[in-house]
DNA sequence: AAGTATAGTTAGCTTTGACTAACTTGTCAA
DNA sequence: TTGACAAGTTAGTCAAAGCTAACTATACTT
């Protein structure tokens, strides 16, 4: 099955805090989200076992090429969607937010004719 | 407590159903929807509990004013968001589809500023 | 070495919102 | 008038994804 919103947050949240330190580890990404211990135990455990994740025995999380890949894929969107909300006078935070929330549920189609528009118009 | 994108979608389609006939009957909601009997009928429980709909002895669906508020409200969102992918070069039923998903997610603040931008620049 | 704090897991609860099966109710036709 | 079909409801199941409480295991401190 497909994976859902929440999946597609913990992948991008893991892959944001590895840009920053390399030694990502589940509390950190509890902390990040306001999501409790258990909850991010479960959500990892579902990335590992769909393959997008691995674990060391230091608890260390990493994503694998396919999770990377797919956390990128949802990263552009959050990056593209603020930028856009941003130049059409949307303050950041709301900006941020609203593309947290949208990047989940656009098809290809739609964001690459954005990423499009934006590579030409965009500021 | 708000409402949830679920309850967003019925209102939604019990208003666009009430546009065409007058009668709109929880069997028609389902069919239009893809959902079965029960899950309507528990759906339109809650819109009636919330005060956003009424039901006469013949089953009939009608929306309260409140309702009918909130379902133009979506609605908007709907049409303003497909016409602007639309305008994007995004094709009609992709559009609409992303629309439908995008149009609970989006504050106010930011889907009033694309509504402006698509006021002075959309076709 | 013992005690404490930190990190992770397990078990079980809750809500949302779908589903099927089975019941009720009302209408219409033979 | 009786039988059948259509519409709606009730009861109970399931999955997703959050939660708390309580357990385990590691590591640091005294």
């Amino acid at each position: 099955m497909a994976m859902q919103e929440s999946g597609e947050m913990y992948l991008e949240t893991i892959y944001v805090l590895s840009q920053k330190s390399s030694n990502v580890r589940a509390i950190d990404v509890g902390e990040y989200m306001g999501y409790s211990k258990p909850s991010v135990s479960r959500a990892v455990g579902l990335l590992k076992k769909e393959g997008f994740a691995v674990t060391d025995a230091q608890g260390h999380i990493q994503l694998t090429p396919t999770g990377e890949e797919k956390a990128k894929h949802i990263y552009e969107r959050h990056t593209v969607l603020t930028k856009m909300f941003i130049a059409l006078g949307v303050d950041e935070k709301t900006a941020a937010d609203d593309a947290c929330r949208i990047e989940h549920y656009m098809s290809d189609k739609t964001f690459d004719a954005i990423k499009a528009h934006m590579a030409k118009y965009g500021s």
